[in-house]
DNA sequence: AAATATACTGAACAAGCGTTCAGTTTTTCT
DNA sequence: AGAAAAACTGAACGCTTGTTCAGTATATTT
């Protein structure tokens, strides 16, 4: 029985991959277990990808947009609102695609990946130094190397994730981690001097 | 021949393991190549260690501690002066033993560390702790939760490792990474307020 | 209905792994 | 010197992996 067509077929196997890696990282990932989920024959697979590191990148690739699709909207916010969303967006990554970013961590350098992480990290990092120079223009933030800071505070969000994995920050009732104020640390980093954050 | 003692048999695979792991990662170090370059043969690696995972996890505790032992210290100095060691010693740490890194952070979640890795964390952000607790009673730093901001710390100083890693930080004309100052974030972030630092 | 193209199968292959163990060599002890 | 202990060897075992390919089954076209 042919059942699916062959772009349905590709669905169905990324998205068996996609669950798979998540699970159970790069090299516990085999290609059976991803046909097996996907309901195709080991075959098969080979037919749509070419070999195992080829539907990786694939994965890989489409995860990288989704997450920039998310972040570059903040552009358009308040620069210190901006910040804050960015934060949230990272830690909230963390704790709902964990397995997954657990996987993207012990994989971080996979050859293949190397260019495509290149790249997003560049994007990343220039969406964050563009929310800091508005904060400068405006006076929100303090005077400041933005293209430098940026890279600082672009690995330190990494770091929280690698925090959040952990499961060292905890979470507050509403399942939201619980770093949010601690991260203030940054804010208050990045302010114009004489200008307390309200709360506290 | 019986060159070596069974003392000095343990030291080599040892030695050989640490420079294999540090190259190649877990799963790509052998039993075989561990002990081709510790010039013994397959057989004896099993009489020193029952496994690979426990001659990984012994590696993996002596670099801990050696870590542990080299940052404890600071705890004796002036609180902006331990802080700014800290830093110091996160990023020589991770250009100095890059590979070595590298692959700890692959193998971030490999069950074996997990308890020791646990014991590492805490000591390490209980320094912390203790660093920032010593600045808000002189009041070299703003008050704050100290347990919660020594957590935050200490995750971005290992993102800034990340950051290292990547080759993204570069490094100034003595080989020291050049990141220094950009880490004047946290370091302003901690200080009592109108109290501008000097540089700048 | 026959022929062609499309979608799929899964046993087989080669390579690599951690681990074992019967046996050998060297050292130490009596 | 002979016996016992300690240090070491490496072929062999069982298993898993990514990948291939000679076939089979379903659709589509003529």
């Amino acid at each position: 029985m042919k059942r699916r067509g062959s772009a349905e077929s590709k669905r169905c196997i990324l998205e068996a991959a996609g669950q798979l890696f998540a699970e159970a990282g790069y090299a516990d990932t085999t290609i059976r277990k991803v046909a097996a989920r996907a309901g195709l024959s080991v075959g098969t697979i080979y037919l749509y990808y070419s070999n195992k590191e080829e539907l990786y990148s694939e994965l890989f690739r489409r995860r990288l947009e989704n997450f920039s699709a998310m972040t570059e909207p903040l552009r358009d916010e308040e620069p210190l609102a901006a910040m804050e969303g960015l934060i949230d967006s990272y830690l909230d990554y963390a704790v709902k695609k964990a397995k997954l970013v657990s996987m993207q961590i012990r994989e971080h350098d996979l050859e293949i990946k190397k260019p495509l992480k290149k790249a997003f990290f560049d994007s990343q990092k220039r969406l964050i130094s563009d929310i800091l120079k508005k904060g400068v223009r405006k006076k929100v933030f303090r005077k400041m190397d933005c293209d430098a800071t940026a890279s600082v505070i672009f690995y330190c969000l990494r770091g929280m994730i690698l925090a959040q994995l952990s499961g060292d920050l905890g979470d507050d009732a509403g399942g939201r981690p619980a770093t949010r104020k601690p991260c203030d640390l940054f804010l208050r980093g990045l302010l114009a001097d004489r200008q307390g954050r309200g709360e506290e």
